[in-house]
DNA sequence: TCAGATAAAATTGTATACAATAATGTTTTT
DNA sequence: AAAAACATTATTGTATACAATTTTATCTGA
């Protein structure tokens, strides 16, 4: 349930506490789909499970509730949150808006060390996937796209981007199937054309990769995710 | 110090509770600049001003904290946030990217009631401003382009936008020089043109709206803003 | 007088205790 | 047996208590 390797992109990247580690452990558990949409998050239980008491529990189902993943019910918990379609329809088309800007700004103005660090997170996507490890896989390929709104210098983007990936991340469990990740090597070449530096060909790579997501979802598809319980109230 | 008038928009507008209330009233503060920049929020003053313990305080401040209106150093405390001159440039930019999305959703697709609470919104900000409330005022005239994307049906446009607008405020209180508030007939053209329908016509006007903001910053001024033993530090 | 060390106070970080609400199970009534 | 009412349990909401850290004040020693 609880990955805890890679130092993932936490917005405030200075100083904080180690309460982090349980915020991030839990949005990279959701991310990497262990905990599925409308999964309830029991804060005792969490409690129990990171070996501290409810309090950071509770700082920690907030942030995340703050960025969207997870909502909070009054006096009912939290849950994974459960996208519907049209909101999913509209998180795709903020997600191209801002790519789209991103590239924009990054095209052919990547530093060489921004290069390597985007290469080196798309080797990293690639082991996952090829280990078979399908959630991490999925999880770094949203950091590489983070990695690279943070390599064109806008801090805003990079954050409004972080939300949006991590909402896509529940939008592919609840609407994916399958298929996403053939797209992987669209990473490498996407890099390969900011290099170059011609602004139509990186934005029309940008809008037909993030056209894959679109495709391998159906919308169409009735959810039944989480727990029965919640599918069935 | 504290407002507590209109119910302003507060994201997840389903069921919370009554600490809400003092993370709005904080947040409305600090929009109406009435909380400088670098001001730092002390847990127990706060408890005490509200009336409640340091735990709905730190929630409030730590929501404020992932909205980046607040900065949290660890072990040392809450301060308004006061970004500097590089940020700043990249939230005007990051606001003109979304605000222009919005304008192209809304023109020539807004519903008479969402006109009519448009026109309302500035109504509203008017008034504040004859009254000599220049904190509602801008507060206000934040929350129209708030409402303007949610009229205009995209949830995370409105959602991102709320972030940006809220930095604005802390742009303005930090490199403003006045001369923002005579913009506000924009508002009621703007609603005019997004009427009439025609892309050009709105996204020019929004462009020229935004860029009324950038004029009336000086970003070489160095400031001065909040407790001057932060600044001397 | 000033720098450094040390002690005191204030502030934040975390855990625990209690209150309020919702969920569950049992009994009662028809 | 079904439905309603009640009691029980579990879960969340808030306050308080304590620990850890930083800030401030005081004291020393050149």
């Amino acid at each position: 349930m609880l990955p805890n390797n890679s130092k993932s992109l936490v917005d405030s990247v200075k100083e904080k506490g180690p309460n982090l580690d349980i915020y991030r452990r839990l949005f990279d558990s959701i991310l990497e789909q262990r905990l599925a949409p409308n999964t309830k998050l029991n804060e005792q239980d969490l409690a129990q499970v990171f070996g501290v008491s409810r309090t950071l529990i509770r700082q920690s189902l907030q942030r995340l509730a703050a960025e969207q993943v997870v909502v909070m019910h009054k006096n009912r918990g939290a849950y994974v949150a459960a996208p519907d379609v049209v909101l999913a329809k509209q998180i795709l088309d903020a997600r191209e808006l801002i790519e789209l800007a991103v590239v924009d700004l990054a095209c052919g103005a990547l530093s060489e060390t921004a290069v390597e660090a985007l290469r080196m997170m798309v080797a990293l996507e690639e082991q996952a996937f090829e280990q078979g490890d399908m959630g991490t896989a999925l999880r770094r390929s949203g950091e590489f796209h983070v990695r690279l709104a943070q390599a064109a210098g806008n801090q805003p983007y990079a954050h409004m981007l972080r939300g949006l990936i991590s909402q896509t991340s529940l939008i592919i469990a609840m609407y994916g199937q399958g298929g996403i990740q053939c797209a992987r090597d669209e990473h490498n070449d996407l890099i390969t054309a900011l290099i170059a530096g011609d602004k139509t060909v990186c934005a029309d790579l940008m809008r037909y990769h993030l056209g894959h997501l679109r495709t391998s979802c159906d919308f169409n598809r009735r959810v039944n995710s989480g727990s029965l319980a919640m599918v069935l109230s």
